[in-house]
DNA sequence: GGCATTTTGTTAAAAAATTAACAAACTTGT
DNA sequence: ACAAGTTTGTTAATTTTTTAACAAAATGCC
């Protein structure tokens, strides 16, 4: 589709952040931006937003700048996001729950439409409107939506287990939370959040000015 | 302290990925590992993990390899994990609340001490053992225990005046939740971790593809 | 219409990070 | 004690990513 070259991995998270700001932008009325205003709110170099988006064409005007909603429409066509997709959540414990509720998944075309747990206890609860469903209902539900992304919020013990049965229920997109590295086969996007390491971050940086 | 030289970007989270593998290798009681198999358990090339090492120091020895406990302190105070972390919280919602009852940061050496919240009907409430306090008695807490981390859980339009007072009142390094770019200081350490992005680049890379 | 100004898209240069290669150092077996 | 086999630490090569530079294209002023 896009891809004439490989394109970094920042590139991505960018191009999310450069999409955020184009929005308020063009909700804002604003009719024209140039890249250094979209460097600036974004916390890069005006080089770097040329760049990024030269990876997959032109959407700009020499001397002008881009127009915020044009920009918005391409970008989310480059993320994906042209369209809704749906969203399983395994686990549902404290960080499965706040996750299916939370609002700006769905703002960015996210629908969280089922969460399974193995918790008897838990089955029949909702979340929000969800109700929580066991984990062997997965694939039918996978298969009757057509999902391809979930989360996993599980104890690390179950991360591999959930992940293998996530991929043999069709899923092809999967966010990890547990504080492990599961792998999934060939063709399945994987990635990892692990929250500690993110205040590792802070604490060897802080450790760094001693 | 250490860094004699600039440190990669990732080698801060694969440092962290390596020492809970040690760990793991410790417990079960395992008295040598190679670069290999730490390479193998993290899912990265073993020539990158003495290459990370190697910017601190040598911990291994030649034809034998590393030995899982004296490695995992080594890392562990690279970190700045050889001491426990007081953390608050900002926002005692649905993510702030999921976050103070997360056992994986105290594990790793992050306690949290204090969430805050300017709600009038959250103050008082508990979440775990710790109240939820206004965020008015921020500084005076901050300063009473010296506390340099906090994360912030708020709504984005608050989240750039939170991160001002939190700075304000002492803190020093920062992970920000909320989706919005957030600036701080010379000296301060921030982190933004964006959820809705992470589906994004998995739809992304499912796009490619098509 | 021509000229100065602006801002993109693109190419080139620089910097950063990863991977590879290999000598040095240790272990084991004979 | 020496040879064969491992595995580290380090240096070099390669790859990737970022930054800089600048021609091309558009605007607006006089
Ligand atoms: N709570 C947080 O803020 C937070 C932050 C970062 C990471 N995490 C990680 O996310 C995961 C979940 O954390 P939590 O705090 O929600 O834990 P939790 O204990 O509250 O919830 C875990 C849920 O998973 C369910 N479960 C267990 N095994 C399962 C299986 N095989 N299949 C389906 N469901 C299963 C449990 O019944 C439970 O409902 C953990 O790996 C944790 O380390 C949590
Ligand atoms: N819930 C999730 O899973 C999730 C995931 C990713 C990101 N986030 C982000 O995290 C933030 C919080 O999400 P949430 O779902 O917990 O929202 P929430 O509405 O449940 O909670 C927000 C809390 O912040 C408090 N608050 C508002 N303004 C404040 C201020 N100035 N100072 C102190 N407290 C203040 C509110 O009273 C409320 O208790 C949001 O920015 C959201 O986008 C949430």
């Amino acid at each position: 589709m896009f891809k004439k070259f490989k394109i970094p991995e920042a590139t991505v998270g960018r191009l999310t952040a450069y999409s955020r700001f184009l929005k308020e932008a063009d909700e804002k009325g604003i009719s024209t931006v140039s890249s250094q205003q979209i460097a600036k709110a974004t916390g890069v170099t005006p080089a770097q937003v040329r760049k990024d988006l030269a990876y997959f064409g032109e959407f700009g005007t020499r001397g002008v700048g881009y127009n915020p909603r044009e920009l918005y429409n391409y970008i989310m066509k480059i993320l994906g996001l042209d369209r809704r997709w749906p969203v399983i959540i395994i686990g549902a414990g404290r960080l499965g729950a706040a996750l299916a509720m939370y609002g700006g998944f769905a703002e960015r075309g996210f629908d969280i439409v089922g969460i399974f747990d193995v918790d008897p206890a838990k089955i029949g609860n909702k979340i929000g409107d969800i109700e929580i469903r066991p984990l062997e209902e997965l694939k039918e539900k996978v298969e009757e939506l057509s999902i391809k992304l979930g989360i996993v919020a599980v104890p690390a013990a179950s991360a591999q287990e959930v992940v293998d049965f996530m991929v043999e229920s069709g899923i092809r997109g999967i966010i990890n939370f547990a504080p492990v590295n599961v792998s999934v086969p060939e063709g399945v996007v994987l990635r990892r959040v692990d929250l500690a390491s993110q205040l590792e971050y802070l604490t060897f940086h802080l450790g760094e000015s001693r």
